[in-house]
DNA sequence: ATGATTTCTTGATGTTTGTCAATAATCTTT
DNA sequence: AAAGATTATTGACAAACATCAAGAAATCAT
């Protein structure tokens, strides 16, 4: 239930058996279906999810109704919507199941006292934040100013396995892309 | 000199007055004319920069030879390509200056060295990036799935500075949208 | 101040992409 | 296995946007 976790951790990290024991336990774990909403526009964003097994993707919803994809997450890596969770603002997101997931849930609670008791833990997260700040800037780079097809090419690049797991049209709005254009671009593609 | 650099820390830790002495020494000023690099595509970004007077921006050139601005720095704020400054690896940013500048330069050495030894400046930089990661995520979202209108709408929105201190085409760029096509939503935007 | 750059605007045109609609393929559920 | 739901493809058309080109306005340097 936290190989995925101590993975994580240990990669940036190192922690006795005991700080480890002690990290855990301040975890708790949870079981979704998918389709099911782990946070709703409108929600306060109380936890942090880390993937276990599964996966699920946020995304806003325009005042045209359109689906815009945020990100996705896999096992052994963390979602929430950080901004709502550190401000305790509702929050625009939505969080959906993608395949029936296993997460550990950490509230703020238990985030602060982690920051305060566990220096590692800082470090982490520090060190987490980074490479996922470097990632979204990677992102931003390939979502402004690139064609349709630039777009797919540079996906298929960097993170094939989204399209292994993840429905065209979620990888469509993941691009910034209408699904039929995705299709289009996949169809020149295989040529 | 460091009056910027003080406010920043301030904001999020609290240090002593020795603390803050042992700190500050760390940082190199380095004065830039408007037009000089920081960093060019190719080199290994080696140093951290904090502005404390002027403003600078980095982007990327693509293929048709066209610039993508990712991001603004002004007073107050960070500016390095962190992918490279981690990584050591060649970048594919280039970093000028806007206005001319006065920086606080802070060499990777020197960057771990007080992360090891000023447990509140892991504090600060897990914070910063925190801040950091929640606004580009509000640009991706503002990037992906907007008319070029919107764009601009919401850049008014959340940074009207940009647009004192920016030259259009720049900001054109950092939105994802042409000069052309900016100058005319602007144009109807007057009426 | 004046000429030289640089930045900005406007018009004409073409390309890319989105939208709508219909059909096909795939996945779910019973 | 069949029916229903979801996801993917394809075509026709329209809208948004980029590009090219020329000129206007603003900024910079001497």
């Amino acid at each position: 239930m936290f190989e995925w976790l101590k993975i994580s951790l240990e990669e940036h990290v190192s922690l006795t058996k005991e700080e480890w024991e002690y990290f855990k336990n301040y975890f708790r774990p949870k079981r979704m279906l998918k389709r099911q909403f782990l946070l709703q526009e409108g929600d306060v964003c109380r936890e942090l999810a880390f993937v276990e097994k599964g996966s699920l993707y946020s995304y806003t919803v325009d005042s045209a109704g359109n689906k815009h994809v945020i990100r996705f997450a896999f096992e052994g890596w963390w979602m929430a919507n950080l901004h709502s969770f550190f401000t305790e603002q509702p929050t625009r997101l939505n969080i959906e199941i993608l395949e029936n997931s296993e997460l550990l849930m950490l509230d703020r609670k238990n985030h602060d006292k982690l920051l305060e008791e566990l220096p590692a833990y800082e470090r982490y997260n520090r060190i987490i934040l980074q490479n996922a700040y470097v990632a979204l800037q990677q992102r931003v780079e390939n979502a402004l100013g690139l064609t349709a097809e630039e777009k797919y090419d540079r996906l298929i690049e960097e993170s094939p396995a989204f399209l292994n797991r993840v429905p065209l049209n979620l990888v469509a709005s993941y691009l910034g892309v209408s699904p039929e254009t995705l299709s289009r671009v996949r169809g020149n593609y295989n040529r």
